[in-house]
RNA sequence: GCGAGCGUAGUUUAAUGGCAGAACCUCAGCCUUCCAAGCUGACUGUGAGGGUUCGAUUCCCUUCGCUCGCUCCA
């Protein structure tokens, strides 16, 4: 059996996790809205994260800063002006060009046009004759900025001065507020910063369904060290991520750790990691592990002129600290999940089923109460309220029994219960486990220590 | 953004310049005492807008969306 990015799609969107986003105006390009199961699979993942980044850590405490930051964030940051690359089209054959990089690599890195601007870079392109590399044309044409930043206004008049962005990343929101937390929450080095939110990033190829969108949410920790032991926890971090998404029950043979080589680190990096997955479009970066020294919190310092190092208790020495940032996107981490969850079994009569093998964690449903059949809608009516309280709870009671099992078995509900006339009598029901498909007795004032142990994480 | 291809129900698909048909799914009813049974019925579609035409889902234009390639992903 052969799984496609067309089959997930339809999948997703058939049950109810994803759908098009504004799909009765045609859509709008690149954007996914997440339906019923979907939202619930989504917080879980969510909650899965929290509870061993934050709430089983003593290292690392929560934050939940502001999408809209003051602009100098940005600057400090490197987004605004940076990072904005000067792109010319060849008209000719089609392909697109770095402006600066068709000058370094005509001229043998000799020039530097960095910090040119647009209109000096296609002086020199045009002077000099610089052709296409793909087909030796030069037939550009002129020079257009990309904005990486959504940019929106704050306040309702529009000028320069009202400028806000909406944050490429959660780690700013961090950094931002690093004093902040080092003196309230008390913590001492090291310790880490976790905060899960959205953020915007203008890309120019977004695709391949949920894997790259414009609008997504991200799951960072920001973890401070000591320089020196840097190394050390980026090593700690980067196999405890690892072995997060193993223990979400994501297959290992399609995992996998990519060191970063010397000349693929960004400038700021002194170790960088992506834990991979093989996706059915190929493999797709999950979760990158960066060391990225004290380059953040250096940068604020400078550039607001606040005091942002640490004064060690002990040794009385004071440092900027060092910074491990272990960075997901929770979209990423969905469709990863829901892929690898997702399989047709052939059953021992040689019917199929299609199942979603999610950890009992995550799963939309944890438990689906189903009556036998319709005469026991009152009592299934009254373990489902019963259960309900506790955990998310389907109740079903069209079809009959077998379809019902395999509705609930393609949306990754581990357990179902069953009410029989049995019940009636003595209080017990069936409870039918999703992956093993047996069926187990239980009463049901002791239902919910059933579960306790098994729903948990 | 550029180039190429593609848009028929929720899904998979059939057909046509002249009534858009089916299967699965969904829903309702009957039946049903533990793994997709059966019967009856119902809902739902030519992505959107415009043009040509007596008549357009079909031909043309625009637009939106999807796929692939190129450039980007701090």
């Amino acid at each position: 059996m052969e799984i496609t990015m067309e089959k997930i799609v339809n999948y997703a969107k058939s049950f109810g996790f994803v759908y098009q986003g504004s799909e009765i105006y045609g859509g709008l390009s690149n954007t996914w809205d997440y339906g019923p199961l979907g939202v619930e699979l989504k917080n879980n993942i969510k909650k899965a994260w929290w509870k061993k980044f934050v709430q089983q850590s003593k290292y690392n405490v929560g934050l939940d800063a502001a999408i809209l930051m003051n602009p100098e964030t940005w600057v400090a940051s490197g987004h605004v002006g940076g990072f904005s690359d000067p792109l010319m089209d060849c008209k000719a054959c089609n392909t697109r060009h770095r402006a600066d990089k068709l000058i370094e690599d005509y001229t043998n890195q000799e020039v530097n046009p960095s910090g040119w601007s647009n209109e000096e870079l296609e002086k020199y392109i045009k002077e000099h004759g610089i052709t296409c590399p793909n087909c030796g044309k030069k037939d550009f044409t002129e020079i257009r900025q990309f904005e990486l930043m959504f940019k929106t206004h704050q306040g309702v008049i529009e000028n320069d001065k009202s400028v806000v962005y909406l944050r490429p990343e959660t780690a700013q929101g961090i950094f931002v507020n690093f004093k902040n937390v080092a003196r309230t929450s008390r913590k001492k080095i090291p310790f880490g910063i976790g905060q899960i939110g959205k953020s915007f990033r203008n890309e120019i190829t977004p695709g391949n369904f949920i894997f790259r969108t414009r609008e997504f949410e991200q799951m960072e920790l920001e973890f401070f060290c000591k320089p020196g032991e840097d190394l050390e926890w980026y090593m700690y971090w980067r196999d405890f991520c690892f072995n997060f998404v193993k223990s979400l029950g994501v297959k290992e043979e399609k995992l996998r750790v990519r060191e970063h080589s010397k000349e693929e680190l960004s400038h700021y990096s002194n170790a960088t990691a992506d834990i991979e997955y093989l996706f059915p479009f190929g493999w797709g970066e999950l979760w990158g592990i960066a060391d990225r020294t004290d380059f953040d919190l250096l940068a604020h310092s400078n550039h607001s002129g606040e005091r942002l190092d640490y004064l060690d208790p002990q040794t009385n020495e004071r440092y900027i600290p060092y910074c491990i940032e272990p960075s997901v996107g929770v979209e990423r981490l969905l469709l990863a999940i829901f892929t690898d969850s997702y399989d047709e079994e052939t059953l021992e009569n040689g019917e199929t089923r299609e199942v979603l093998h999610l950890h009992p964690f995550l799963a939309p449903y944890k438990i689906a109460v189903l009556p036998l059949v319709k005469k026991l809608d009152e009592k299934a009516q009254a373990v489902y309220d019963l259960i309900s309280k506790e955990y998310m709870t389907d109740f079903d009671t069209s079809g009959n029994i077998g379809r019902r099992y395999r509705r609930q078995d393609a949306i990754g509900t581990p357990y179902c219960i069953t009410i029989d006339f049995d019940t009636l009598n003595d209080d017990t029901v069936t409870v039918r486990e999703r992956d093993t498909m047996q069926q187990i007795r239980v009463k049901i004032n002791e239902l919910h220590e059933f579960f306790r142990d098994r729903l948990n994480f």
